[in-house]
DNA sequence: GTAGGGTTAG
């Protein structure tokens, strides 16, 4: 950049063009060099370009120490100091200088047009305090009538949880518009008082499409996805946000199969997918297991040029294809977004290895954040931690565990010490574990002391084992896996009599088991079987003849039904049947019938797969040759040859 | 300058 030497006003109108032209602050650096040596610190719209060029690209410091300098700045600087300020990760900065700004200004005209955005900051940085000072400035002035003020105040007291103050400030609104109106609404979704919602959703004098879609959300968050569906088929008009609400009110509450439906149907009507309605219907697709329609999604993602940086998308693809088993598309998709990862995307990579049971690989990735320098956060940990413990990485765990907290400045979480705990015990060191339980500096919950009970299951050990289900069962009374932890600890050694006992507390409590159910993929179709009975009538007698079929042969192999699990306190021969009805048993039979050899049989539990079942598609995976993949409540497990990928740790 | 949908979590 050259300059040649000219009179002030040639300079000044020099100089202004070539600030505009500055790319980078290195560049404004240099130019701002030049303007102190031509004696142009003191023109105004020279130095307000300059500040808001600084600040603009990514100078805050350097545009403030311009500012420093200057004796009487104008409103203008000060705006744009203070827009630059609120976007930048220092809130707090911006309201303290907001208030310097009041102070040292005497024309506050134009001040509300920054308001919403300092509010925004506030919000965005949980600082209520500040907030409300702002708000308390705003009510001496003219400036509770502009409505974007007034809706700004709104948002930020419903997004800090204090719908008290929102309504408050609604209330004293001489004119509200339908911000104002949806602003209140989700203020009241986000603290979970729907039908307080709902409430102002029908006194709205008239309902756009924001408000519908904020309640298919608020009704779909909260379990509610018949009255969600009902506000959605009422909709004259639906955009992409009404569809992709629902059908994340889908997603949420568990019902993948209806998420997916209703995705279809939005495209069959025209409406183009965006990055939030993709993620959600890869989420639905993570959720169900199965990885043909996420591979349509990708090609989809693909050919409309979609990127892989945008939103979620990224993590998305990945989340679902490690959950549909298929890790090493996932990381496919890791590579791919390179030079653009997020946390969110390391976080996936790492608890979609640990899912697979790839310990050693997921500390690898933890290595290759430390070298490009990314800071991890607590989900990285939980994912290494649960990496450590699928793999049965005992001393691997330890560290991860103390280096969060050591190096990272982390404080672990009731579930980071569920992990750890969860890691000790099923190894076998279980004083240790307990030792871990008892010095928690916040509150055990019934998940902690669950983990103490399964590995007491798992080792035999009754008088922990006793112990730590009691205070499990205090802390979680309705949860059965509770109940049925003990229980299999009770037959693990043959104490029938307890094992009883505990069927009838639960009886007489109400407690239910959440019935086991399995999925599976057949000629584009899954097919679902629960516990006992099969979805599907159809194929009944079929699979229950291939299932008999199946253990006399693997019983020819050695296979012995381990009936040490069997809940129901009832003849060895019923609970061999009980244990044949298991619904991954009966997937796997109308697997090996629909299967043509050779190709893998691909099943989805909703549970945790028992040691019956485990021990029994181990050796089917032996005896008719063939590879069997099931991903169970907490992780996969590869059959094949007779033996697992969790080798047996799980 | 204000309102609605999305990822990772024993």
């Amino acid at each position: 950049m050259t300059i040649t030497a000219v009179s002030p006003l040639m300079l000044v109108t020099q100089t202004l063009p070539l600030l505009e032209k500055c790319k980078t602050i290195t560049e404004l650096r240099q130019l701002h060099a030049h303007i102190v040596k031509s004696n142009l610190v003191n023109h105004t719209s020279t130095i307000t370009k300059l500040i808001s060029l600084c600040s603009h690209h990514g100078g805050l410091d350097h545009a403030l120490s311009v500012f420093h300098r200057i004796p009487d700045p104008n409103p203008f600087i000060f705006f744009s100091l203070i827009k630059q300020m609120t976007e930048s990760s220092s809130p707090t900065e911006a309201v303290l200088f907001y208030a310097r700004m009041l102070s040292s200004l005497e024309n506050l005209n134009g001040v509300e047009f920054l308001l919403p955005a300092l509010l925004k900051a506030c919000s965005k940085s949980c600082a209520l305090e500040e907030g409300r000072q702002v708000h308390g400035q705003i009510l001496k002035t003219q400036m509770l009538f502009d409505p974007y003020v007034a809706n700004a105040l709104i948002r930020l007291y419903s997004e800090l949880g204090c719908i008290g103050l929102a309504h408050r400030v609604f209330d004293k609104m001489a004119q509200r518009d339908q911000v104002s109106w949806n602003s209140l609404i989700t203020g009241y979704l986000r603290v979970g008082e729907v039908e307080l919602a709902r409430a102002i959703f029908n006194e709205i004098p008239e309902r756009d499409l924001v408000s519908c879609n904020a309640m298919i959300d608020g009704y779909g968050k909260s379990g509610k996805c018949e009255l969600a569906e009902e506000v959605f088929r009422t909709m004259h008009h639906k955009d992409v946000v009404t569809w992709t609400s629902m059908v994340s009110g889908y997603v949420f509450n568990h019902r993948p199969k209806e998420a997916l439906g209703l995705f279809r149907e939005m495209l069959s009507q025209g409406i183009r997918p965006d990055a939030p309605a993709l993620v959600s219907v890869l989420s639905a697709i993570a959720d169900l297991g199965f990885v043909e329609e996420g591979k349509w999604v990708h090609a989809f993602i693909c050919t409309n040029k979609i990127r892989l940086n945008s939103g979620f998308i990224g993590s998305a693809l990945m989340d679902m294809y490690a959950k549909c088993g298929h890790i090493g598309n996932a990381y496919h998709v890791f590579e791919n977004i390179a030079h653009y990862r997020n946390i969110g995307d390391w976080n996936c990579m790492i608890s979609g290895l640990a899912m697979h049971g790839l310990g050693h690989e997921a500390l690898d990735i933890f290595l290759d954040m430390k070298m490009k320098e990314i800071e991890p956060d607590e989900i990285t940990f939980l994912g290494l931690l649960t990496a450590c413990n699928h793999g049965g990485l005992v001393d691997e765990g330890r560290y991860c565990f103390e280096l969060m907290q050591e190096k990272y400045g982390l404080v672990p979480k009731i579930q980071h010490y569920g992990c750890i705990i969860d890691l000790l015990g099923r190894a076998g060191h279980l004083e240790e574990a307990v030792d871990v339980i008892q010095n928690i500096p916040i509150e055990a919950d019934a998940i902690v002391w669950k983990a103490i009970l399964s590995a007491c299951t798992i080792h035999g050990n009754v008088a922990i084992g006793e112990s730590a289900a009691l205070k499990a069962i205090d802390l979680a009374p309705d949860d059965s896996s509770c109940y049925i932890l003990l229980s299999n600890l009770y037959a693990k050694v043959g104490r029938w009599d307890d094992v009883g006992n505990v069927r009838l507390m639960m009886k007489q409590r109400g407690v239910r088991k959440i019935p086991g159910s399995s999925s599976v993929l057949m000629n584009g179709k899954v097919h679902e079987f629960l516990v006992g009975k099969e979805m599907n009538v159809k194929y009944s007698v079929e699979v229950c003849t291939k299932i008999e079929e199946v253990v006399s042969r693997l019983k020819l192999e050695g296979y012995k039904p381990d009936l040490s699990q069997v809940l129901l306190d009832i003849e060895e021969e019923s609970k061999e049947d009980s244990l044949i009805l298991h619904s991954e048993k009966m997937a796997l039979a109308f697997g090996l019938i629909n299967t043509s050899k050779g190709s893998p049989i691909h099943i989805v539990k909703n549970l945790r797969i028992c040691c019956d079942c485990h021990s029994f598609i181990k050796l089917v995976s032996g005896v008719y040759n063939c590879r069997i993949v099931v991903r169970d409540q907490n992780r996969f497990h590869q059959f094949e040859n007779g033996s697992c990928s969790c080798k047996d740790f799980w």
